[in-house]
DNA sequence: TTAGTATATGCAATTGTTCGCAACAGAATA
DNA sequence: TATTCTGTTGCGAACAATTGCATATACTAA
């Protein structure tokens, strides 16, 4: 459902023009698995299209975001961004510790979004969704070596 | 319970010194109303000490955060943060569209938390969360006015 | 195909945040 | 109190991300 061919329409339909640029990130974080930093795609970028700006690849991704085509992912300090699945939707749970990065069904969280919309007429956004915390590994480590700090 | 006595025995007793620079980071928080951003208290600390520089305050800040005195909340672009309140505790739903914060009890979050715990062995930091979307105002605004960007 | 227009880009400057380091100042020791 | 030790600060530089602006380019309509 994010091939290229449905994507370029989307584009189209909303008037955001289609230029090499654009397809190039699109294609890199298409053959890229999954959560790719900015930098990454940039270096990717240059290699076939060595004046792409790391400006432009902000702008494209910020730009993908808005329109659900590409979804942010809060991996690590620095922001990284994924293809947007529809059909294979899924949230995140991040370590804290170790920096590893799982996949939530979505079940997870239509519950609690509900609740909050019943109880409070707020809409919390639940399509891209990231929680940390702490995974089995890391909490094994810790009970060991108990740092204060 | 995190009034100025009780906060400066844990930071003795945790080995962290007791500059001047940090009781009055901590002050300006004890009496700003929540959610203070990084500049606001920086502005606020130089009008008693004129010299102090932001990458103090932003230290500072981090420092308490990691030993919990300090709660950093999502709110906006920049980073901000509030007293931590243990009796007090909530969480916040932030509107992305108006940017208004509103508080959550922490009852929300835990058999969210804890069913995370039991499927994945994934211990989540339910301490300090903020779930993003739309408040009820917004929400209605947006009914009428529907830009598609 | 060719203009005409609005959008998108590269580049440089700016912003928000972090870091390295030498100077400084609490705490501990003598 | 004098001395030493170690954590902390201010400052400047680095870094990630954003923005302003003049130029270039994708699209539209002749
Ligand atoms: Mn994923
Ligand atoms: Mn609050
Ligand atoms: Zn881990
Ligand atoms: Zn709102």
């Amino acid at each position: 459902m994010n091939d290229r061919r449905t994507v370029f329409k989307t584009l189209r339909d909303l008037g955001i023009r289609l230029t090499p640029q654009r397809i190039l990130i699109l294609d890199i974080l298409r053959k890229g698995n999954a959560h790719m930093g900015v930098e990454e795609v940039h270096a990717k970028a240059r290699t076939r299209f060595p004046y792409i700006d790391i400006a432009t690849v902000y702008r494209t991704l910020h730009l993908m975001k808005k329109i659900d085509v590409v979804t942010e992912v809060a991996i690590g300090e620095r922001l990284h961004f994924e293809l947007t699945h529809p059909d294979r939707k899924h949230h995140h749970m991040v370590c804290t510790c170790c920096g590893k990065a799982f996949n939530l069904a979505p079940e997870y969280l239509e519950r609690f979004g509900e609740q909050i919309h019943r109880d409070f007429s707020f809409e919390p956004d639940v399509r891209n969704f990231t929680i940390k915390g702490k995974c089995s590994l890391c909490a094994d480590k810790f009970e060991k070596s108990d740092s204060i700090l």
